[in-house]
DNA sequence: GGCTAATGAATGAACATTCATTCACCCATG
DNA sequence: CATGGGTGAATGAATGTTCATTCATTAGCC
């Protein structure tokens, strides 16, 4: 009943997922821009529209809603950068080196977009809606990837095998999620990648003098 | 110019700090839990005034407006934290024991009242005006209590001196964070607070095999 | 009876979404 | 090669709803 010809609205440019789509890209863009500049709540899809130089009214051919543009943002960031994560950890053997990377990957995909990184930061976690939606993607699959090299860690003697992986991978990423909202909120500007390294020395050495 | 009694509105009966405010604490309850409930925007104050058992205009007599009862959240619940967690470190000499202590109190906290913890994790963090607002005084204060921790466990030889005390806080601080994330997002119900030694440990000792 | 607290209906502004209309382009036809 | 009509993308003004906030009125108390 759904897509039969009887019903055929108008076929919408991307609303899905279009294999160009020039227009879908500078919308999402702005939106982007946009929820950083203002909040979420607080920006007006004319704003967005606007910013993309299109009328109020496009945005709609190419997103079902406002809530839409927000799903979107995350959906297409989370794909390209647990892609770049599933790379990167698939050619090294060594665990820590593996964190290290992971860890890198993860503060650069922010640090080099600043608004993307606020978007994910702040904006997203509005509502336990989208928290939940957050969370069992990023931090099934990315919390995943972490845990999967502690454990592999465990096995080879790399790491201790009286800790939990799984609370361990928790911390690691608690570690870089706090690093990133710290880069955001801070007048400074510094390089958030080049946290990781020290996050990752202490998560696998400890604080403690030797 | 602001408080002449030739603008003299009627008296609010505690809109700043009232003494006792049986019904502003009613008001203040009911916010924590329908905030938590239905996330902050999709609240409405009337929903709030209804769990107080007032009417929609009361909450008016007690908060200049919605804005004010999440800061009033916000203030209240830290002030009574970082006493506490002031209190706590005062009598402690052992900077690995401060830290477990200061966590546990920490996810005791949030773990002791689910509704509020939501609000503290997800609500709060809400555009980044509440975040700055946020991280004025729970990172600047809270991270503080860490970070003297941290930085008298370097000075008595118990702590690395070779990282910085502030990006160690922050991690510790960023581990705790995710833990209660996790806990409100899980279906379940597990003891927050057990959590906190498990991340001291691994603060402190790291995840290398020794 | 005078005072303040509390009420809740009424107000009005804000804004997501719709949709009738315009616009730009393509190509079949003479 | 010029024309025109068909297609669907794009527009943006209008709509309707959803609340935060106000305030004239009432209730309770000393």
């Amino acid at each position: 009943m759904a897509s039969s010809s009887a019903t055929a609205r108008r076929a919408r440019p991307g609303s899905t997922d279009s294999p160009s789509g020039a227009k879908r890209d500078a919308i999402l863009r702005a939106a982007i821009d946009v929820f950083a500049e203002r909040g979420y709540f607080n920006a007006q899809v004319a704003d967005v529209a606007r910013a993309a130089g299109v009328a109020a009214g496009t945005v709609y051919l190419y997103f079902h809603n406002k809530d839409h543009l927000l799903v979107s943002i995350f959906e297409r960031s989370m794909r390209d950068g647990l892609a770049e994560s599933r790379a990167t950890v698939a050619e090294l053997r060594d665990p820590r080196e593996r964190l290290r990377r992971l860890a890198r990957g993860h503060l650069a995909r922010l640090g080099n977009d600043r608004n993307l990184a606020i978007v994910f930061q702040v904006e997203l976690r509005q509502s336990t809606k989208f928290m939940e939606r957050f969370s069992a993607t990023l931090l099934r699959d990315y919390l995943g990837l972490i845990r999967a090299a502690i454990a592999d860690g465990q096995q080879d003697g790399t790491f201790r095998t009286d800790i939990k992986a799984t609370v361990a991978a928790k911390m690691l990423f608690g570690a870089l999620d706090e690093m990133a909202t710290n880069w955001i909120l801070s007048a400074r500007r510094y390089s958030l990648e080049a946290d990781a390294d020290a996050v990752v020395d202490l998560f696998v050495n400890g604080a403690r003098a030797r």
